[in-house]
DNA sequence: CCCTGTGAACCTGTTCACAGCG
DNA sequence: CGCTGTGAACAGGTTCACAGGG
């Protein structure tokens, strides 16, 4: 039986190699539970059991190596080698996103841009040239691209991921509103801006 | 004493609300909870569980009605009324957010744009004229702001993040990595892009 | 009889508190 | 003695199952 693990937990894995790295960079080399939890706002607890989840990182006493540690986290989020990703659908949002720094320092290269609209096919965005989606399956193939981001709009993106999950892409993080059907061995992340920005308008409710 | 609301249940009613709204422009007036949770990969009772803790909507034989339920989340989400927002920081993102067409649909508006950077001042994205942080506390004062998106970086960003709770701003979503500390009556939301990358890469790891 | 609204059971994830190793 | 790792208690949210109105 192979444990289950909680989603939030994989949640925070992300912020505690966020924060290793940023420590690292300091050139510190040592860091008890306690002290992440402090600069996170967790609890010491919270940041023990979480990391306990994965396995026995730390020494009793002395607390968690960071250079280990980190080793050990980017091997368990999948990030240890650099993942090739692409993206798919080259309006606003996708340039930002081609363009974006923050992915190659956490393993991610952003390798292949794709859209439907002819006009947009062979331009370019930041240093790739736009290809048709049409040629996205055999690219997919071709470099074992196993993770895509969707920037298309509402109406398209379920035919999209389709074609994607067809292709042999793994998992997708999607910026479109609205739920997608998903086939089974397909991850689905999902981003929605603005319902981010309806939960904050909520908590103003309350107060005013 | 004030009941407290799961926040989870928020976070579904943004997803109730948009369901609803693609509901009413197909002409669709009445609903079950059953109908609507299938709709969105739910369960009946969580709908009906989630709805009932803002107040009383559906009539007992029947289900939902879709205008007056709408009226009434949009009610309770604070966005039955437009609210404006600005952004701080144009950079890609900025860029990109600045023009996103979705915020308006759910009943934001943005209306100020604002950088440090002087040669981005004055420079137009979408149709609005970039101004300089300096002038962002009395934008705010005077179009009676309350929600703020912040594109800096992350070492920029608990910088400016102080400067709008300073400024009277009630709620910030944040682009940047990090944690960031704050002040009592500010909410924060956080959008982070490569650590949802991230998740969906640690769910390819235990199938690989 | 249909479908909502809701106590109660259940379950999952968090916090407590301490045993155990360095 | 310090700090991790972890059973056990706890809390919050979800699901069940049914009472009750239309």
């Amino acid at each position: 039986m192979t444990k289950p693990i909680p989603a939030p937990a994989v949640k925070r894995l992300s912020l505690y190699l966020h924060q290793l790295e940023n420590l690292a960079e300091k050139g510190i080399e040592r860091i008890s539970s306690k002290e992440l939890a402090k600069s996170l706002q967790f609890t010491s607890a919270q940041v023990r059991r979480d990391l306990a989840t994965f396995g026995q990182f730390g020494r009793r006493g002395v607390g968690y190596e960071i250079g280990p540690l980190t080793k050990s986290l980017r091997k368990i989020m999948g990030t240890d080698k650099t993942r090739n990703i692409i993206l798919i659908g080259v309006g606003n949002l996708g340039r930002a996103l081609v363009r974006h720094r923050g992915f190659r320092r956490r393993g991610f290269l952003m390798v292949g841009a794709f859209d439907i609209k002819p006009e947009k096919i062979g331009k370019k965005v930041g240093s790739l040239k736009i290809r048709h989606i049409r040629q996205m399956p055999r690219f997919v193939k071709n470099k074992n691209i196993r993770l895509a981001l969707l920037t298309t709009s509402a109406s398209a993106s379920q035919e999209v991921f389709d074609q994607l999950a067809r292709a042999g892409i793994r998992g997708v993080l999607s910026f479109a509103p609205g739920k997608l059907q998903k086939p089974p061995g397909v991850a689905i992340g999902q981003v929605d801006i603005a319902a981010n920005l309806e939960q904050l308008a909520f908590s103003l409710t309350s107060e005013e």
